[in-house]
DNA sequence: TCTGGGGTCCTAGGACCC
DNA sequence: TCTGGGGTCCTAGGACCC
């Protein structure tokens, strides 16, 4: 691609934004989302003014309770609205490309490729300047119609659209022209790049590269041992150089593959203050119950499922296992997941998260008629749970749990 | 910075087959 | 009976993203 077409939208402190929509005291005051002041947690957004204190997403939500000032509002979000502005916003973009992919859900990539005479106006300098009104007209209709404020990087490549994007916040516009790529990016930190970490930073500094002027200039030798097999594609982005498509949709969107296998997996994990073992298999029951009801909304079956087990003194680690033949069935997924639950549970040691995924997809072809017993039973609980709500019903080793958590305030 | 919960992708070692 | 070397699949772990 010779012209910067691809677009990088991205909704400014998404779930703060949102926040203040349902609840309009909290514009102008300092917000942080994820959870109650002092609780536990981390931090999904932070508004502007929290962030001024040295609050940041991914923070814990104790650490931000200490820096942020007193009349900071903490508040837990609300998943479907966020996921309702999402598609509102999703909505308004696709009038203006007919070209729009979701990367997350505050992140849309468009491309505006052959349409400069649709949108020429009088007065347009060339081209880019076309299409950079015309992106600035979309962040308007967002902030307009929606109440949501947005930025938008516009390049030649993926990768510096997205860096682009970044720059331009909050509620700005920044298109980059063609041939400018590597001046943009050579004097910013390499975390500023998508694919650099705080893994790979730290490594990068301990050589002495600091920027992405200097990762380009770096040899082969000394950037593999760091990125491995992302160097070739990570040194190209770093000169601005990457797909000039929008992508693939999330995977929750996703097609199958032709093989009947479904790409993506399905997995769900819960963190613990303090717990012994009889309260880790009360979660364990939940999880797969989680796990596996999701599959069969999505009409899937898994061919592999993996637990996840976190001591408290961070220790991480997992245990898998192929499931022939592949299943849905919360008792059969109970069943192995206890399994590699005594297989990982190796050290006397209390237990801060456990997680289970579900992996190895692939679409259940006897959706149809009910066969097993098993299926015939969560497909039940599942119509069960659609009408009166998820904690209708659970498996008996949950339902132990439930009903000691009664007792607690 | 003592770290949620949802994902994707890469790596490395071992088993197994020919 | 010990020996290739290549290919593929499985499993565990890790880096990264939002």
């Amino acid at each position: 691609m010779q012209a910067p077409r691809l677009c990088c939208l991205d909704l400014d402190t998404f779930f703060v934004s949102v926040e203040r929509l349902l609840d309009p005291s909290l514009v102008g005051r300092p917000v942080v989302v994820g959870g109650r002041r002092w609780g536990g947690g981390v931090v999904t957004s932070a508004s502007y003014e929290v962030r001024a204190f040295g609050v940041r997403a991914g923070m814990s939500i104790r650490e931000a309770s200490e820096r942020a000032p007193a009349e900071t509002a903490f508040v837990a979000g609300n998943h479907e609205a966020h996921s309702d502005y999402s598609a509102r916003a999703r909505a308004i973009v696709e009038r203006f490309s007919p070209l729009v992919v979701a990367a997350s859900i505050d992140e849309h990539y468009l491309d505006f490729r052959g349409c400069e005479r649709l949108y020429y106006r009088a007065g347009d300098a060339d081209d880019d300047a076309t299409i950079e009104r015309t992106v600035r007209e979309m962040t308007g209709a967002v902030a307009r119609e929606l109440g949501l404020p947005a930025s938008a990087g516009i390049a030649t490549s993926k990768p510096m659209a997205k860096v682009a994007s970044g720059l331009a916040k909050p509620q700005g516009v920044l298109l980059v022209r063609a041939g400018t790529e590597a001046a943009v990016l050579a004097p910013l930190p390499v975390r500023k790049l998508p694919g650099i970490g705080p893994v790979s930073e730290t490594r990068l500094h301990a050589l002495g590269i600091t920027t992405l002027g200097q990762l380009v200039d770096a040899p082969d030798a000394q950037l593999r041992p760091i990125l491995g097999a992302y160097t070739a594609g990570i040194r190209l982005a770093a000169r601005g150089i990457g797909s000039d498509e929008v992508g693939r949709e999330r995977p929750a969107f996703r097609e199958h593959d032709p093989h009947g296998g479904v790409s993506g997996t399905i997995s769900n994990e819960r963190t613990f203050a303090e717990t012994g073992p009889t309260t880790a298999l009360e979660v364990l029951s939940g999880l797969c119950e989680r796990v596996g009801s999701r599959a069969r909304r999505r009409g899937v079956l898994a061919g592999q499922l993996t637990l996840k087990l976190r001591y408290t003194d961070f220790d991480t680690l997992s245990r898998g296992r192929a499931i022939a033949p592949p299943t849905s069935v919360d008792v059969e997924l109970h069943r192995i997941a206890l399994d590699l639950y005594r297989e990982a549970r190796t050290r006397d040691l209390p237990i801060r998260l456990l997680g289970l995924q579900l992996a190895k997809l692939r679409l259940d072809s006897a959706q149809l008629p009910l066969f097993d017993s098993g299926e015939k039973r969560s497909a039940a609980v599942d119509k069960v749970r659609d009408r009166f709500g998820y904690h209708a019903v659970h498996l008996a080793t949950t339902l132990g749990g439930s009903r000691r958590r009664k007792n607690r305030p």
